[in-house]
DNA sequence: CAACTTTCTTAATCTACATTAAGTGCTGAA
DNA sequence: TTCAGCACTTAATGTAGATTAAGAAAGTTG
């Protein structure tokens, strides 16, 4: 969980194991909780312990674009709105029974001051994050939607299994008319 | 430039500013320059104190698409190939004469343990950068490419002065001839 | 379990954007 | 000054992927 996954990046002391802690709530959402809507200020930064969250955002009222999944060790929030503390534009939801860690955007701070350390733990995650969110625009610019799905497919194949189709088109940017003709497609061969 | 930059988020001593700027190295580029070639391991962050600059890729030899453009005050880089010191895939160009200040990975880090405040200031760059990302993310699967295009438009009026459009088409993803077309069509209202 | 709703599939048609091709104007080197 | 080369435009044609529609599976609820 939480503290196995910051051991992946620095080392704390058993005492600031346990401030971290203190300054985190760990709570149990049933499946299709919605965590976070469209036009509220987020709040927390959402860590996976178990089970599978996602966000995304709808379009005119009408069309949903799934932005992020994100499984047990993985984080989730609306960064725009946590940063600017202005309402956001996502929704946040539980796909699966999960257990989640809300680190509020207060506590963050606060924890910034007391575990410096966390500054680069933080710091090292959103250039990964970053680095992840380039590869993908840049595969938006240059990749046919079959050539998206089949790297989607490679990438997480677990998350096939554990997700509806249509979240997987709206999330490589397809219809589920279209996801679906290729997977025949390619089932072909 | 730089220091007035970084002051925008946290306040650095005399002593620290004469620190940080030995540690980086100012140097004047002629248009058309490439800082880095795909293929090779980016050695520095660039921030840019005058000019124009741009990373991009090239796929299959033959298409290329602009991921980013960097005028005066902001930053440059290939941050995957940075941050894992692996050959990259993205080339960095000179468009304009330009001023641009190195911050090689080492000194960075070394920096970053002798001057803390800065690890904070490039966690906050890289969140806003993040932020920025997936609104584009968003954007290209939510948005037609008119609407990309006048987005781009009002975003950054100066930048369409300044670059050649076959590099705001490759940036905004659609052939030079489409948005041509676009902007005829546009230019009859 | 039946009735309802939602997800997924198949197929016909449609459109935003790509491709190809040809032509215009500019710029810069010999 | 001329010619080659690149950026940009216009127009005809082509296609990836959207839209519409309708039925089949699967999940949900009383």
């Amino acid at each position: 969980m939480l503290l196995n996954h910051i051991a992946n990046y620095i080392s704390l002391t058993e005492k600031e194991q346990k401030l971290l802690l203190s300054k985190t709530e760990t709570v149990k959402y049933k499946a299709k909780t919605i965590l976070l809507n469209a036009g509220e200020i987020c709040k927390y930064s959402y860590f996976v312990n178990s089970g599978l969250l996602r966000s995304f955002n709808i379009n005119d009222n009408i069309v949903e674009h799934v932005l992020h999944f994100a499984c047990e060790g993985w984080w989730i929030g609306d960064m725009y709105s946590l940063l600017s503390q202005k309402p956001g534009n996502l929704f946040i939801e539980v796909l699966e029974d999960s257990e989640v860690v809300l680190l509020s955007k207060d506590n963050q701070e606060l924890l910034y001051d007391e575990i410096p350390k966390l500054e680069r733990f933080f710091r090292i995650l959103t250039e990964n994050s970053l680095v992840a969110h380039q590869e993908q625009l840049m595969d938006n610019l240059s990749l046919s939607a079959e050539e998206r799905f089949e790297k989607f497919y490679k990438r997480y194949p677990t998350l096939i299994q554990r997700v509806p189709q249509k979240q997987i088109d709206s999330y490589i940017g397809v219809t589920p008319e279209f996801l679906s003709k290729m997977k025949s497609r390619m089932l072909k061969k």
